[in-house]
DNA sequence: AAAATATTTGCACACGTTTGCAATTAAATT
DNA sequence: AATTTAATTGCAAACGTGTGCAAATATTTT
């Protein structure tokens, strides 16, 4: 149906294989041979065909993305900085929506290497399904989630620093009883947390019993707002929480106020991700997050850096750096409120 | 690198078309060889190329999916749902974030086609836009718009009787001066749902001074507060108001508020779109939406047509019904309420 | 103007798969 | 057991493109 180059041959009397040199600039010169090549094709609204220029050239510039719920919008936003890195590159994405199931990650592992990418971008499903990724014949990138496999490259947040960074920010505000919400399934982006959090909660002298460890009820708001008030009815109010992520955290808010509490005076709370949600005035979630634009960049190189140099590219890691999202779930100074009551 | 249908055909001694047809049961019976072909092919971990197949076949598992923001959770939630359609029906989807963009919009437009891609679904950027997807060798479905260009396929709700559902709901709830803020940009959603609005006002015979049309400044939730506040400044405050989506009633709302009114009670407000932020305990928006998962299920219907009966399959039109989602932002009964208020 | 050099051209094959055709082989019928 | 019928096989060509090779042509140099 479509004009191949077989067509612009017969057009201007010359073999297909000079259309297609004529058409990739492999002639130096400028014969009028060539002019009439490019004008015809131009002509007929010539297409190249990338399927058979891939399969000729054992190279694609398709890439699969791999993603829990594109519907979250933590995730939507990383995938939006996936798919414009990758387009600023050159490549195309195949979204697949994994669907937080480990056997659809499975199928759309198989069903991208038989389209050929040139690789796969993964946020995995759980720690647990990082072996699927083993001894594949392209790079694989796992993001957001670091990984034992030697062979896996990966790019994440420096998570623990992250949590070392809130808890050191709640001390210096004057919070004293510090809770880490754990996501409701670990995972190693959980412990890292969990590690930097502690660790920073005892460079500070805090005691052991005035930081709470809990764990979310379930991954969405709820599960926070479930966990909240368990803590609250149980007498272990906190005066800090850190939150898995941004759901959670609205869902410890919940709690919080419903308890007749004040987000920001009596509690301050804080997230990670930076969802859109969170900038909402309603909102004004204090948060944590890497720069996804850099994420998205960080993801298709290993990819790039495989298909130029023909180098095996696994294993690569780079850890980006957290940055925190000052709003006002965190409230002011306590100290320095204190002061201001007094004064 | 890979392995190929011919080193399948060297190990079991036969040709590779043989290991063809084997592979895909072309062969009634089932002989020694057979199992032979399929057992080292398993064991070989045989993969089928996908380029390879659809360049002999002339026809693809492919559909290209272009958003103009996959971050804008309106956008994602459709995406997913498009995505897990056109994976049940056997299809990869390419996505590609316009950006608003129209430039981007018909590079990726050429980009798919030179893909070979079965089919094209698109949120256009614009109404203006639509001309570009004339004329294509593949099926295009636009999403979210309805278009005067007969070729193209299009799904979209009906707008205009969704907002005729809503005025009526408010003049229903004794509310009797209305307003609906428009898209900042025109377009046939828009003026769509304009035109339904006004119907109901009529048909109930609310004067026209008590209807106000004005217009979202800026696409964001700043757009949908600045009118708002505007409308309140002019002293037009009304006690009902239909946004052209979620975001843009989201702004109302925080107008309303700064104004020292009630939401719910002086002003009710409702949306488009149902994004996952007006279901938030703290927003509990009342919003109109068609159900997503139809939309994705329709939208990938005319490409699947195409190639199975090779009809044209154009100018297909599919009109989904809107549904109200009932919350807090349109309070109850005023009617109802002064009734209870007297006795 | 002739020789040396650089460029372009067409042929043939390749990429991995499917498929029509004629020949072969196996199964079912008489 | 001989014949008809059915299924399988290998060959070759195709899908649209890219490329090494030797021959042909154009350009530059002497």
């Amino acid at each position: 149906m479509s004009v191949t180059i077989k067509d612009i041959a017969k057009v201007c009397n010359v073999s297909h294989s000079t259309v297609s040199r004529v058409l990739n600039n492999k002639c130096a010169r400028q014969t009028p041979r060539t002019e009439q090549i490019i004008s015809t094709a131009k002509a007929l609204g010539y297409k190249p065909n990338t399927l058979a220029q891939q399969l000729v050239k054992r190279s694609s510039n398709m890439v699969g993305l791999m993603i829990p719920d594109i519907a979250n919008p933590h995730y939507s936003e990383i995938t939006k900085c996936v798919e414009d890195a990758a387009a600023c590159a050159g490549y195309r994405v195949f979204l697949c929506n994994t669907d937080w199931d480990v056997r659809k990650e499975q199928m759309y592992r198989d069903s991208l290497l038989e389209s050929q990418v040139a690789g796969i971008i993964v946020m995995p499903v759980c720690d647990e399904s990082h072996v699927m990724f083993r001894g594949l014949p392209v790079p694989v990138v796992l993001l957001g989630s670091r990984t034992l496999e030697p062979e896996l490259s990966y790019v994440v947040m420096d998570n623990e620093r992250a949590a070392h960074m809130a808890a050191e920010y709640f001390i210096g505000l004057g919070r004293r009883r510090l809770c880490y919400i754990a996501r409701p399934v670990e995972n190693y982006t959980s412990s890292d947390r969990e590690k930097g959090f502690l660790a920073a909660t005892r460079e500070a002298g805090i005691a052991a019993k005035d930081v709470a460890i809990t764990r979310s009820k379930g991954h969405a708001l709820k599960g926070g707002y479930r966990a909240t008030k368990q803590l609250i009815e149980q007498n272990k109010t906190p005066d800090a929480i850190l939150a898995f992520n941004d759901f959670i955290a609205l869902g410890a808010i919940q709690a919080v106020e419903e308890a007749g509490l004040t987000v920001g005076e009596d509690v301050a709370v804080m997230g990670f991700d930076d969802i859109l949600f969170s900038s909402l005035p309603k909102i004004n979630l204090t948060t944590i997050t890497p720069s996804n634009e850099e994420l998205g960049k960080a993801a298709i190189l290993p990819i790039l850096q495989q298909t130029r140099d023909d180098l095996p590219a696994k294993g690569q890691v780079k850890i980006l750096q957290p940055h925190m999202v000052l709003r006002a779930t965190c409230g002011e100074n306590i100290a320095r409120k204190r002061l201001s009551i007094q004064a």
